[in-house]
DNA sequence: CATGTTCTCTGACTCTAGTCAGAGAACATG
DNA sequence: CATGTTCTCTGACTAGAGTCAGAGAACATG
């Protein structure tokens, strides 16, 4: 796989955690702990649960409990119980503690200022961009797909959105009665499954699979939000539903699309989907695609050593 | 200077101290704390001297002793006298360390694995190509320019390295005593002055200004080690050699070249140098430019903001 | 309304990281 | 060879970061 890719990627580790991991501490943690500049940021100036807090930085309780305590010493926070729920307490920023994180904001600033001092407006704008590339492809990784319950909340918003998108792209909307439907017990196992994409916790993109014995499987709802977009996540997900259709005895696997789904279309044709007559009668499709599962076990585990936590 | 490259620029920040600087320390300070895996590393394959360890790692020397003893203890390096110097005492690994330090290596290579492992050959390779760039236009950012006595070593080193490059380039080779002389005296203020380049405190550049009191200055001896080529380094030399000139009451500064030295001629042309008659008769010099210095203050300072330290 | 759960807080720790002052050996130099 | 300098080490600290086990209040539920 490397030949050789490792040895920039390592060179570029070094310098960048040395060049910017450093400054940043030095930057942000200024006559204050780090860990009480980080939770005054994630604060932010709505104001926050302590719970969401915790959640977000995955901070023990304790700890937490403390750094709070000494941001209230300092009057730049206020922390009360929730209105609703008066075991759970809400912290807000007193006006200093907004002044305080503004202050934040502008290192923040002025570090992202020092990188790009030192360049010409060619250069300003090479390495603003190589950075876009690289972020976008780091955080590529981060994107988990795992078998979800199509009952569970984060499902639910997938399909969700799935549905409002295709009903706002194809040209007559979309009526869930008048498309072939499928029942949420169809995409558990062993009648099929539902897979989520996540990124950060966050659900951004979802792909369902229904089996029928050694017949043709078929792939059902694809989606992948806006934000998601670009991040390669559509493939992984048509990847996976491959796999899991092989691990199932299915040779071949199908779908049927509308016209209006470009990308998709132009997703399926290049993983090796190729256009065949209508093999349903759904009203909503204008193209059937289906492919020849090859020998089990190539595109399987896409990721074996990416860190999972 | 802005619109908008901060607010991407401060997005990439957050995104890549989180994927790798995270997980960068994760993976080295494994059962180790991550200071003495450092050390661990420093100390190389080939042993090394406490005292330059502690220069490039930056660290307090009561401190560096400490972690030292950890790692004796845990018989993974040896701590002798240096035989040359009796203070100074040199480090080596024992058969247990260069293990250790490779198990390290082999980390680190796998967290650069990690990072590729999701992505397709495609996606890689782009990664690949913008970490590069990233790396390139971050780095020149360290490279810092500072008046230097044309004694010191470093100074010394960028001159012989100029003078032996010129020879291997030029058609005839280069014989100092036939070119017209500089003597180091016409290099110190308030004669002249010689400009060095640094990237993490190694010579990596030079360039020198002779003055002529309201008469055109004269530049010389302009040179960028390979290694930092590509970095911007040359513009910048040029940029404060024109500054200094003009602090110094010059209008016009100008200089001789060789037509083997293709990339500094663009460099010239670049900058906005003329070519001009020949005005010497340096027998190297296949071309003459000058340039007329704008108003005082225009290209001055190009990095106020780049941290010192 | 008894019981279990959730949420936050306190107390009591551990580990890393890092600083500072001085001691002692080895070396450099007039 | 006396004196100052360099280098390393030890002792004595401080502070940040984080963990763990409970206690107590508030809520949820049968």
């Amino acid at each position: 796989m490397e030949g050789d890719l490792i040895g920039p990627v390592r060179s570029f580790n070094r310098t960048v955690t040395q060049r910017i991991g450093a400054l940043n501490e030095e930057y942000l943690a200024q006559s204050r702990p780090l860990g009480a500049s980080r939770v005054l940021w994630e604060i932010g100036d709505g104001g926050a649960d302590v719970r969401a807090i915790r959640a977000r930085l995955d901070i023990d309780s304790g700890y937490l409990s403390r750094l709070l305590r000494g941001l209230e010493d300092e009057r730049l926070v206020r922390v009360q119980p929730a209105p609703d729920d008066h075991r759970v307490r809400a912290v807000r920023l007193t006006e200093a503690g907004r002044t305080e994180r503004a202050e934040l904001d502008r290192r923040s600033d002025q570090l992202a200022r020092s990188l790009l001092a030192p360049l010409n407006d060619r250069q300003r704008a090479r390495l603003v961009e190589a950075m876009g590339t690289v972020e976008q492809l780091l955080t590529a990784g981060l994107v988990e797909i795992e078998v979800e319950d199509p009952a569970s909340s984060a499902a639910r918003f997938c399909l969700q959105s799935y549905f409002a998108e295709i009903h706002s792209r194809f040209d007559t909307g979309f009526d869930p009665d008048a498309s072939i439907p499928v029942a949420a017990a169809d995409l558990v196992e062993p009648a099929g499954l539902l897979l989520l994409a996540r990124l950060r916790h966050e659900p951004v993109g979802c792909g369902a699979l229904k089996l029928h014995g050694t017949e043709p499987a078929e792939l059902k709802r694809i989606w992948v939000a806006a934000s998601a977009r670009g991040l390669g996540v559509g493939r992984r997900i048509l990847a996976e539903l491959e796999h899991h259709a092989r691990r199932r005895g299915a040779t071949v696997v199908r779908l049927d699309t509308n016209r209006r789904l470009t990308e998709a279309i132009h997703l399926y044709r290049s993983a090796g989907y190729v256009e065949v007559p209508a093999f349903n009668d759904e009203p909503y499709a204008h193209h059937w695609f289906e492919k020849q599962l090859a020998t089990p076990r190539t595109t399987a585990q896409a990721h074996p050593l990416t860190p999972t936590r």
